[in-house]
DNA sequence: ATATATTTGTGTTGGTTTGACACGCTAAGG
DNA sequence: CCTTAGCGTGTCAAACCAACACAAATATAT
């Protein structure tokens, strides 16, 4: 039990989780068990602690609800509408995150048929006000990826040209030019072709690549500006 | 008197001013006049109360503060950090505001000597975490004043095109070439010339020009897209 | 074995945008 | 009337961007 002299909201946080598998990009949702909105989709988060950041609130819930470590998170804003939760005053802060659905299966995300992904143009309808949230995310997501090299988050390890380049098509919501495309991103500098090549598919094998952090931040520090 | 089963995080909200006057660039202080640090310069802000937006605080705060209504205001980021303040934990979402300091003399804010205009260059030590605040609040003006036309907001309503080259260069932070600037300023078409010209100063007068919003409403509709 | 389907990898060109750069014009002030 | 201060304007070379098609390497089907 806790007593202060004025009433106080309360604080959440809430996770819009991107991750990308052969079906393009999809959003990770938790299905409601309680009331209020109870049966609906949500995006996933809790109540902060008094004794956590807000980001280590978020990287919290989101061990819980996906196992997963290491990922790349960001705050996205701060939700404080008035009537945003109809049981009382909650404010939440909005977290988005990037996850490599590729190498790590999401645990109890994906056997708990209370927990699955859904394409982002199919998602369903949204306890709260989680369908703005999910709006914003996508625009921020959509307005960094041009200027900052975030997408591999979403890549495993290694990968092919061809996936970077339809993972910012899904992102962007647009088609770019296969030629121009890998000219610019490998005039960069931040990527490393492999010797390695993909087999076992149709078609040509791919040669696969790696992000070069390292190369990125040496780049970064001499004033280099990524764009598109 | 409030009672929560959990204990609660206190809320505020921190208002970055933003305002411009013949000397530059300048952020709106107030000095302390309680502990803790009783007499330390902080930017100002205040409770959130529980039947208000966070918009709305910030509004609040900044008309308490100010006397100024229509102001550019923006959400920035929420600092959570567990000690960033001594008394207990205070969560406390930033905004920062873009007022015309030309126009509106801000009244208590600077016929009271305990608040008052800083330059960027020239803050003094500030309370709390203010300083990390200060510091996103002016990355964030960088980055947005690019895609964004918000630098109009800190110009009067009639200016030269001089003025709005010098304020680019107070926030980017380096030199512009004029013809380049102008050159480009004006092809998006979202400046009007007026027939108006500045008199009374040295040199050849200036035309004056005023930002079309509606012109840029509509290129926006468009898809167009400002940059830089 | 051969043919077919699939996916990768590669260059050029014309148009557009950017960045560098210098001087005459018009007013105020002495 | 002369000086000083600030405004307003155009060109050219370099860099960048958008549009465009076909051969190479593999898997699969017949």
């Amino acid at each position: 039990m806790a007593t202060y002299e004025y009433p106080r909201p309360a604080l959440t946080v809430d996770c819009v989780v991107f991750g990308l598998d052969d079906e393009g990009l999809k959003v990770l949702l938790i299905r409601r068990g309680l009331a209020p909105f109870k049966g609906r989709w949500a995006l996933p988060g809790g109540f902060v602690r008094v004794e956590e950041t807000l980001d280590e609130a978020a990287l919290r819930e989101l061990r819980e609800e996906t196992g997963l470590k290491k990922i790349f998170l960001e705050q996205l804003y701060t939700f404080s509408a008035v009537k945003r939760d109809p049981r009382e005053r909650v404010i939440s802060v909005a977290y988005y995150a990037l996850i490599k659905l590729s190498d790590h299966r999401v645990q109890a995300a994906t056997d708990a048929d209370d927990a699955a992904w859904f394409r982002l143009d199919a998602v369903p309808e949204l306890a709260f006000d989680h369908a703005e949230i999910l709006e914003v995310a996508r625009d921020r997501l959509k307005g960094k990826v041009r200027y900052q090299p975030i997408g591999f988050e979403l890549l495993p390890e290694k990968f092919k040209l061809s996936q970077l380049q339809e993972l910012y098509e899904q992102i962007l919501g647009r088609e770019l030019d296969k030629r121009n495309f890998r000219k610019k991103f490998l005039s960069f500098g931040i990527i490393q072709e492999l010797e390695e090549r993909e087999q076992g598919l149709p078609g040509r094998p791919a040669r696969l690549h790696r992000f070069d952090a390292k190369a990125y931040r040496k780049l970064l520090e001499q004033g280099f500006h990524f764009e598109l």
